[in-house]
DNA sequence: CTGAAAGCGCTTACAG
DNA sequence: CTGAAAGCGCTTACAG
């Protein structure tokens, strides 16, 4: 038995209409406008956000859908919506896929039952590969993955050049053994393979590269693995935190020190790769800014609707540190 | 202009009712279910989650505030709850406080808007003293911090006991200068307090200990101040992760080594805690059960409302490592 | 098992 | 500026 609008309609001696209009700032006389506050404090009122909802036909919410919130790259870029949705009055509802794709098919339908004002969105490959046959009622903005050419907005940073600008500096820092660990999940894993091989390759270097899924422990395994067979690399280069701290791990139980025996690198700059022995080598995202971007562009899309999709591509920033220095 | 229920109808050559009653799982004879679900294969319909809530007045939805996802405990207890609620078929609405009474305050009025099932919540220390007084609608569940006595259902592990065992582990390896540095804005900082307070006497040690703001940044300068002036501790007990960090970035600035100048240890396991130096000795929270638990008494609540309220305690577990090894 | 009708708590033209 | 009335899209007694 909670408070609806109309107790306190009754308690300020007015109409339903207008105490939802001193709710919504609308025109009331500052007369009535006080005497309906005043109900409204008397009874501890509290409007109810699925009738606004139902009736307004606005849901005023952002769906977010990463695949795991734990990974930092996606923490952040959790608060980084969240922030800028609050700022805009906004709620958000965050969905973790586990890149799976039918949790993801799920969380979709979740969010059109929602009726969501718009979504912003690091799809699975597979359901990538499918967005252009999907027709949904809100805006999307993709995030850290591309789509389709051309069919949503989207905010990427430029994994290729980054990719390549890791080897051409664990070239120029003496290493031509670069071995490549990469997801193979996303299409941003996909894209830093490819400028990694490109790069090894106008630098006359032999790409020897790695796809599994982008797990700590896959990346781990296929690390002791590859540290066990043949020509032992002397650098690596590995496309994200997680699996990046796989990386770290095997190479610490096969004995190995960086940068003495392999230049371990790749992406994310998370707190422990500043921390561990002289620090790894990074490209670091700008994270928030990759989130503010979205919801940026998001709203410029509720805007102007018919607008071409648009692509923003931000850099990534080679962080040097002991892990890649010259050795011998 | 989305499809409704209506459309279905229609499309089905049945009542809305009906239609209704195929997607609750109600009576419905397997004849007119079939047309139904083809009808809404055909228009792809998908029920509105605002109409839905509003009429059944059910919200099926857990509310979960905390003071920043991006503290890896939070981080992970947020994902526990998330799975917990998916099992039951429920959304999580996260929010985060940043310590700030003031969005605190927004976000429980945001709860009681959304007309909530459940709440799970660390409150703010500020928040927490007064939360006899308040009223909700939903049951609350305390997480990591408690609130006034047998108020609210609570989850949290034995600080006073875990911060005890640190001091003792401390001491058995021959430190006695025990600098303490505590949060100052949970209860949970203050039971940790007072748990290396009583183990130090209990010891016959002196307390040495410090409140600050529970951020790295305030936990660093601290330390740094700490170490600069009087005789040196041999030790430190650090009350969070991300305190922790700060005081071991301080710690490295200073120009010191762990164990070999200063036995730093603290609380969380985070991973970069294993991965510096021989490993910094620190007590273990068994983050995901804390949440799971925590659900699991929100539902036994919502069973039973009139039952005792009651207080989970878990414990702590300590994971020693090279930081607390005995030196010279 | 099925349908017609009422109503959840709001907002929003419409008229004054 | 203000109120009476309609209706957002569902679910749920009620009657059959």
């Amino acid at each position: 038995m909670t408070t609806g609008i109309k107790d306190v309609a009754k308690a300020a001696g007015v109409s339903a209409a207008t105490v939802s209009r001193v709710l919504g700032n609308g025109p009331v006389s500052a007369d009535l406008r006080e005497k309906v506050e005043a109900a409204i404090r008397a009874t501890g009122y509290r409007p109810n956000l699925s009738a606004r909802r139902l009736r307004s036909q606005h849901s005023r919410t952002i769906g977010l859908i990463v695949s795991d919130i734990r990974n930092p790259f996606f923490t952040t870029l959790s608060r980084s919506v969240e922030d800028a949705a609050y700022r805009a009055e906004m709620r958000v509802v965050l969905c973790n896929t586990d890149e799976n794709p039918d949790r993801e098919a799920m969380y979709l339908r979740l969010m059109q039952e929602e009726r969501i004002t718009g979504l912003i969105y690091a799809p699975t490959r597979t359901t990538a590969a499918s967005l252009d046959e999907r027709n949904f009622d809100f805006p999307v903005v993709l995030v850290d993955r591309t789509g389709p050419n051309g069919v949503h907005d989207a905010v990427v940073i430029d994994n290729a050049g980054a990719a390549g600008q890791l080897v051409g500096h664990l070239h120029d820092h003496g290493h031509s053994r670069i071995f490549g660990l990469f997801g193979n999940t996303s299409s941003t894993a996909i894209e830093r393979h490819d400028g990694y091989r490109s790069a090894m390759i106008m630098r006359g270097l032999e790409p020897d590269a790695r796809f599994v899924a982008p797990h700590d422990r896959a990346a781990a395994e296929a690390l002791t693995e590859r540290l066990a067979s043949g020509e032992r690399p002397d650098a690596v280069v590995v496309s994200n935190g997680l699996m990046l701290l796989g990386a770290y791990r095997a190479m610490r139980a096969a004995g190995l020190e960086t940068p003495r025996d392999l230049a371990l690198t790749g992406f994310d700059n998370e707190t422990w790769t500043e921390l561990v022995g002289s620090g790894l080598t990074v490209i670091e995202q700008p994270v928030a800014d990759i989130g503010r971007t979205a919801m940026d562009l998001l709203f410029e899309r509720l805007n102007r609707p018919d607008m071409a999709p648009r692509k923003v591509v931000l850099s990534g920033r080679l962080v040097a540190r002991g892990s890649s220095a010259r050795v011998g």
